[in-house]
RNA sequence: GCCGGCAUGUCGGAAUGGCAGACGAGGCAGACUCAAAAUCUGUUGUGGGCAACCACGUGUGGGUUCAAGUCCCACUGCCGGCACCA
């Protein structure tokens, strides 16, 4: 009789073996398979079940690629600088650094748990200076390379955390991380010059292997769009107004114009009598947060007193100035054609301005139109040498036109801004530049690299916009590495994305002090085969490290330009009903008592069993008892197998390769649940083809079921592996191959219809012909063929259905 | 508002256009036990019938097809993204 199922020795007993001889290991002269984990910022709330979800995918993946004969890079790091690390620090009013490392520590070893085949050599951590020394070093080459840039201009500021935002940062007008309303801070900001990127970024997402969703998150984001810049004069004056507008066919439709109240010529507009008016406005509109900007739907606006010309037909329009006009797109001024663009439309309504349709509903002109035409369908009307075109046409054709009468030029435009990357907090990486009165911004020598993050007292963001670097004088002072002279230190630190931008490049070359990773390494083990994460960083972290490989390998450090070829979301695991889980919520569950009590198999399993991978699951511990019993029941027949080695009967060698088959489609699918549930149903036709052998089955089909669960639950594989009587690991064999022909039947089973309803299921020889099938099919439906046969379908090996009137 | 995605028993979910509800969880009944746990067996969409069986059933309404959860059209609800980007 077999022993019972002992998850708590069986488990020990194989970490100890895996630390004594690992399983992954690189002869040199396998193909490499590089999969990747989003790593974790070191938070000191621990683990729970739902960021096991994501560690077991990977996992299970990776090890699957390493039984197919992969050299498998799986490494983990730490992404441990930035806000959550520091105001987790502040809160425990513990140094970053001190709690950084424990909370590492900790969740190191909580991932240990897991069982993932991580490569711990590889480990890297951004705080660490090693690390940090190569992140300054690529500012320094993007500042070279005129990348890197100081602005000054009303940025993104987060009141609660006391720093600057990048416009990915922001989301619905709160900040991301802690849900304060963000408001606009004038502020001096280093930034980089991703939008320089942005065709290449938007282009290149056709060749990875990405979600649909992701792909389109960002192409969204990056929001390209084609028009035309327009020029208008201004009337009476020497100055032009330049427009950006995508629907350049209906210029002759502008009746009025709106600026930004942040445009150049705003206040300059403004005449005698409107001149109090417009200055108000101005004023009151940079009082106003970007919140209470974004949610007055409701239009105001000014009259400047001023009128631009049409430059197509000389048409005075006034010029007006409103806050729904954005500066920062575009020109930060439009021409206004309220017939056919929904909020030109409202704001011509709400303050009397003259609608002139321009393009034909339905081959005429709208009478009492109550919304905006925006179709750019029909023919155009109202246009001069334009009426008659189709507009569709037109819109394409105008911007070369406009440009032709030199009225204008054909332009792109993109939603996409520069990455505003200083923030104004002391756990980052500081901004390796220092100001020189001479020599203006000069970076520090690449040998002086890193520049470390001084020890200090206060780390407390100081809320005024200087960074807690910047009280520390002996530091802030120095000398100008050009000319010598005195010279200040940037204060400003990186955005935690900073490090997480190129971390993966790092892992495979983690210890190399002349490089960032050597191109030797880098053309050997990258890029990243498969990378898996939730999707929340669609465009955060992932339009980062993309902007961040192309420009490295734009210098020549390494020679591909995408980092992830395939990219797979996880869903998340919730609490009951959807919430997701929270230490405030109290609904977290820990990984910890489940290990204990079912075993990390048992979880690891459960993890996937849970539901579709990419789909959110809200986690039921009662569900684990269902895999637990699978796992018991494995281990039953699998011993009995193993002791009592009976012959293999033809079903027991069917079974065998359809769950080789079955299971290896279901893995390629990416369908995790559905392999689990698999392997259930698999285990429990077995079981029943044991009952007639003493509770066994032939050692082979165990052998290979072995093989199939080894990357679910390894250690009750290598366990049964044992037992079968191999002394290498499971790991270090090869993915079985279902054989064809021993799948086949020599009978099947069909089910048989009338007018698409199944009455009966019959047997019939595999090879039936047509003839064969239906004359058998409709001998069994016997007495209930009673109307007129019309038709009779045969799809071979799948069903008969008999059509009757 | 715009753009995506989803909708199946009590619950999680399964189903290359071909027997809807696989596989689990939970429930019910039984075996073992002094008893319980564990384990095992049976049963479990709804309605009708003693039964064989019959009818209905994948958010709603239409359509295509011998055959629709699956494809097409319209709608409803939920979830996600973007949100004055001209």
């Amino acid at each position: 009789m077999a022993a019972p199922y002992n998850h708590r020795a069986i488990e020990a007993k194989w970490r100890t073996k895996w630390a004594q001889k690992p399983v992954n290991v690189n002869d040199g002269k396998k193909p490499k398979y590089y999969c990747l984990d989003m790593f974790p910022y070191p938070s000191g709330n621990g683990l729970h079940v739902g960021h096991w979800r994501g560690y077991v995918i990977s996992d299970v993946w990776s090890r699957y690629k390493m039984l197919q004969g992969y050299y498998l890079i799986h490494p983990m790091g730490w992404d441990a600088f930035g806000l959550p690390a520091e105001n987790y620090a502040i809160k425990k009013g513990i140094h970053p650094a001190i709690s950084t490392a424990e909370n590492v520590k900790n969740i190191k070893s909580q991932i240990n748990d897991i069982a993932a085949i991580y490569d711990w050599d590889m480990e890297v951590n951004t705080t660490d200076p090693g690390f940090y020394k190569w992140t300054q070093w690529i500012f320094v080459q993007m500042f070279k390379n005129g990348l890197a840039y100081e602005k000054e201009f009303p940025i993104n500021w987060c009141p609660s955390c006391k720093t600057g935002l990048a416009n990915e940062e922001v989301v619905n007008g709160v900040c991301e991380r802690c849900g304060s309303p963000v408001t606009k801070k004038n502020l001096r900001q280093w930034m980089l010059r991703i939008t320089k990127y942005a065709d290449r970024l938007l282009n290149d997402l056709d060749k990875l292997d990405w979600p649909e969703k992701v792909k389109k998150m960002q192409t969204d984001w990056i929001g390209k769009s084609y028009g035309a810049e327009v020029e208008f004069p201004v009337a009476g004056r020497d100055e032009k107004i330049t427009v950006y507008t995508t629907r350049p066919d209906t210029l002759y439709g502008a009746t009025f114009m709106v600026l930004s109240p942040e445009h150049e010529l705003a206040a300059s507009l403004a005449t005698d009598e409107t001149r109090a008016d417009v200055e108000k406005y101005i004023f009151d509109a940079s009082m106003k947060s970007n919140v209470d900007r974004m949610q007055d739907k409701v239009k105001t606006g000014v009259f400047t007193g001023s009128y631009a010309v049409n430059p197509l037909n000389g048409e005075k329009i006034p010029i007006w100035l409103a806050d729904y006009v954005l500066a920062d797109y575009g020109t930060g001024a439009i021409m206004c054609v309220p017939a056919h663009d929904d909020r030109d439309f409202e704001f011509a309504k709400k303050f009397g301005l003259p609608i002139i349709q321009v393009i034909a509903k339905d081959g005429k002109e709208i009478e009492n139109m109550t919304e905006a035409y925006t179709d750019a369908s029909g023919v155009m009307i109202n246009s001069g040498d334009w009426n008659g075109m189709e507009s569709a046409v037109l819109k394409k054709e105008a911007p070369a036109m406009i440009e032709k009468m030199g009225y204008g030029r054909k332009t792109v435009n993109f939603k996409l801004r520069d990455w505003v990357f200083s923030r104004q907090r002391y756990w980052g990486e500081p901004i390796p530049i220092i100001h020189c009165p001479k020599c203006g911004n000069v970076p520090v020598p690449e040998d002086q690299l890193p520049l470390t993050l001084p020890e200090v007292e206060s780390y407390q963001p100081t809320g005024t916009g200087e960074s807690p670097l910047a009280a520390i004088d002996e530091w802030v002072n120095t000398t100008c590495p050009c000319c010598g002279s005195p010279a200040k230190r940037e204060t400003n630190t990186m955005p935690q994305w900073a490090g997480s931008s190129w971390y993966f490049l790092r892992y495979v070359d983690n210890k190399n002090d002349q490089a960032l990773v050597s191109r030797e390494k880098a053309d050997k083990y990258l890029p990243v085969d498969m990378y898996i994460g939730g999707v929340e960083h669609a465009v955060l972290h992932l339009l980062y490290s993309r902007f961040y490989t192309k420009f490295l390998c734009d210098i020549g450090v390494i020679d591909f330009d995408e980092p992830f070829t395939k990219l797979f979301n996880q869903g998340m695991i919730t609490g009951k009903n959807g919430i997701k889980m929270s230490k405030s919520k109290g609904n977290v569950v820990s990984p910890d008592d489940l290990v204990r009590d079912y075993g990390c198999d048992s979880l690891r399993m459960y993890e996937l069993f849970v539901g579709p991978p990419e789909l959110d699951a809200e986690w039921d511990d009662r569900g684990i008892d269902g895999v637990s019993r699978f796992l018991k029941r494995f281990w039953t027949l699998a011993v009995n197998s193993a002791e009592k080695d009976v012959q293999a009967t033809d079903e027991m060698i069917r079974v065998r390769h359809r769950m080789i088959a079955e299971i290896t489609r279901r893995l390629e699918a990416f369908s995790l649940n559905t392999v689990i549930s698999g392997f259930m149903e698999f285990t429990n036709k077995l079981i029943d083809l044991s009952k007639g052998s003493d509770g066994a089955v032939d050692r082979e089909t165990i052998k290979e079921a072995t093989l199939l669960l080894a990357p679910f639950a390894p250690h009750i594989a290598e366990e049964i592996w044992e037992l079968l009587g191999n002394t290498d690991s499971v790991f270090h064999a090869s993915w079985p191959v279902a054989d064809e022909e021993a799948m086949k039947e020599d009978e099947i089973e069909v089910p048989v219809q009338i007018n698409g309803k199944t009455r009966v299921v019959i047997r019939i020889p595999a090879q039936a012909s047509k003839e064969e099938a239906i004359a058998l099919g409709k001998a069994a439906l016997a007495g209930k063929l009673t109307g007129t046969i019309v038709k009779e379908i045969y799809v071979m090996k799948k069903i008969i259905n008999i059509v009757q009137k």
